[in-house]
DNA sequence: ATAATGACGTGAT
DNA sequence: AATCACGCCATTA
């Protein structure tokens, strides 16, 4: 387990890692609230660079949206898979 | 150190 | 309201 992903090796990717794995279950937040979260204002594109290289089930990165409202990507499945995780728990208008 | 890339964000058309 | 273009930030080569 060395070199894997060592994408979210960095300060950076710890911090936002860390953020979202704290996101609750039926709740949904913005890169850019996440990147703000994570104490890098701003980096909301810097956020999703992370996230597409973190395969982690650990972190729900499925409850990380788009600031316009959208879904954005998705590691797993598409933006398909991720609005049904996310209807799955609620945490979309329905 | 420079250039290129990418699960964004906002504004303009 | 939808689409296009530019800008922002951090990482990697």
């Amino acid at each position: 387990m060395k070199n894997r992903n060592n994408i979210n090796n960095s300060a950076f990717a710890r911090k936002v890692l860390a953020v979202v794995r704290g996101i609750p279950k039926g709740q949904t937040m913005t890169y850019g609230e996440v990147a703000n979260f994570a104490g890098y204002p701003g980096a909301a594109r810097a956020v999703g660079s992370v996230m597409a290289h973190n395969y982690n089930t650990q972190v729900p990165c499925h409850r990380v949206v788009l600031a316009s409202g959208k879904l954005g990507n998705y590691n797993r499945g598409g933006s398909e898979t991720k609005r049904k995780l996310l209807q799955k728990e609620g945490a979309l208008k329905n």
